[in-house]
DNA sequence: CCACCAATTTGGTAGGACCAATTTTAGGTG
DNA sequence: CACCTAAAATTGGTCCTACCAAATTGGTGG
């Protein structure tokens, strides 16, 4: 019984077989380029039908977690490199706790896009985005008022911010960034001095973006993603428990 | 020879599944919110089993292109802002033509990303990262000498320098954009003349990331970049047939 | 009018059966 | 013994049927 034991109190199917999946390649020390156990095979070892291991392949194929060769088999990819980000929002929407390092890393690859997303929503912008920006200001400072938690707010804002980019690509990538960290904003913003902070930092930006003031508009973002970075690093640093 | 329409040569399945549940949402006009029909009568009008119609959506729900929502249905997303980056890459790799626009838009977050990797590298690469970009810039050298395609070497190049940054979030991302580009590069560097004068340009590049200098490693990478944007405005504003 | 229960609908899963392509094996031939 | 070939086993890919659980729906009785 060292698998997953005998007694399974919920159907252990759906996303959490995903989970299941990439656990036995670590537990198994998989690299690059093993194969994993032939469909049937694997499928009664992990106790699920091999309509449900096809599927969670199907997921992890086109995450680019594995590849999928026809008539040979399921092969591990090197996650480092080929894995899609779109695994790691998987992976903590799956309950994974991020590492310090993964936290780091995440924010410099979504600073500057944030950047680049200011700096086109400076010279691109329409009044309609504006007003979206607006409307989105006045409802986070009424959840401020009434004490309540701005999480959505804070991402519809960074959202219409990078919708007024007018780069589709530009809002999936940023939207995927939003969708990873939305557990751990959601504790930051639970502390409603962090929240008002936040709530000034992007009217600030939304000033600057009016003006088309591209230099003042990035400067205050990146101070705005620092902020981020730094206050993670010491949450990370200090204790890692209670996340 | 549209679509696939009525006469079908092959077993409408796979991948190219995928594409047919996208065509569909495409040509009933599907908006976002939407509900596609039940799975047992939207299989039988694909004509394929309720398998291998969960696969597909089971992959663009974790590409967030649907809302798998249990005992209700599946549901279109908001494409242009909530389906991932990947998406695009799966539509690629499915034969799909992108606009002038997209290519522009990939671009333009593709740029500040190599910026940033090329950035970190200069104050983390090791002399083993440098090894490895010698020795691709020899192999790159060697291939131009032939006549043969240089895209793998680009590939190789492009993903080292990214390695060289040390943030595995930056390696994926980017991987993600040299796998959404490589038919066009494929194309691309069948011309000699751009091939050697891409080869020039990284090893350019390589000689201020060993001088650790930053700013003209930067300077260098939006040059190259600036090249990529400037060539493909013109090849899909002059005809974009051949493409 | 409302509360309650049963039939229907819908996604989720399991398991069996079959196909096609590949690989392996066994057998026969020179 | 070496080599080629054909049969058998392996493996992914697909379809189908049956069943379960949750949600919805439509009555039905209080």
């Amino acid at each position: 019984m060292s698998t997953t034991s005998t007694m399974r109190e919920s159907p252990p199917t759906g996303r959490a077989l995903i989970r299941r999946v990439i656990d036995f390649a670590r537990t198994q020390n998989y690299e690059a380029g093993d194969r994993f156990p032939a469909e049937r095979l694997f499928a009664e070892r992990l106790g699920v039908g091999r309509n449900a291991l096809r599927e969670a392949l199907a997921t992890l194929e086109s995450l680019r977690v594995v590849e999928l060769r026809p008539n040979s088999g399921v092969y591990l990819r090197a996650l480092a490199s080929e894995a899609s980000f779109e695994a790691i929002v998987l992976l903590s929407e799956l309950g994974a706790t991020p590492s310090a390092d993964e936290v780091r890393e995440t924010i410099e690859v979504r600073a500057p896009l944030e950047r680049q997303a200011i700096n086109l929503a400076c010279t691109r912008r329409t009044d309609v985005d504006l007003a979206s920006l607006d409307r989105i200001l006045a409802d986070t400072d009424r959840i401020v008022a009434a004490g309540g938690n701005i999480v959505e707010c804070d991402q519809a804002i960074h959202l219409a911010l990078a919708g007024a980019s007018h780069n589709s690509v530009l809002v999936r990538m940023l939207n995927a960034f939003y969708c990873l960290t939305l557990a751990r904003r959601r504790v930051f913003f639970a502390d409603p001095r962090r929240a008002s902070a936040s709530a000034k930092s992007h009217r600030a930006i939304v000033a600057a973006l009016r003006r088309r003031d591209a230099v003042r508009a990035g400067q205050l973002m990146d101070k705005h993603m620092g902020n981020a970075q730094h206050y993670w690093k010491e949450a990370l640093d200090d204790g890692a428990a209670h996340a």
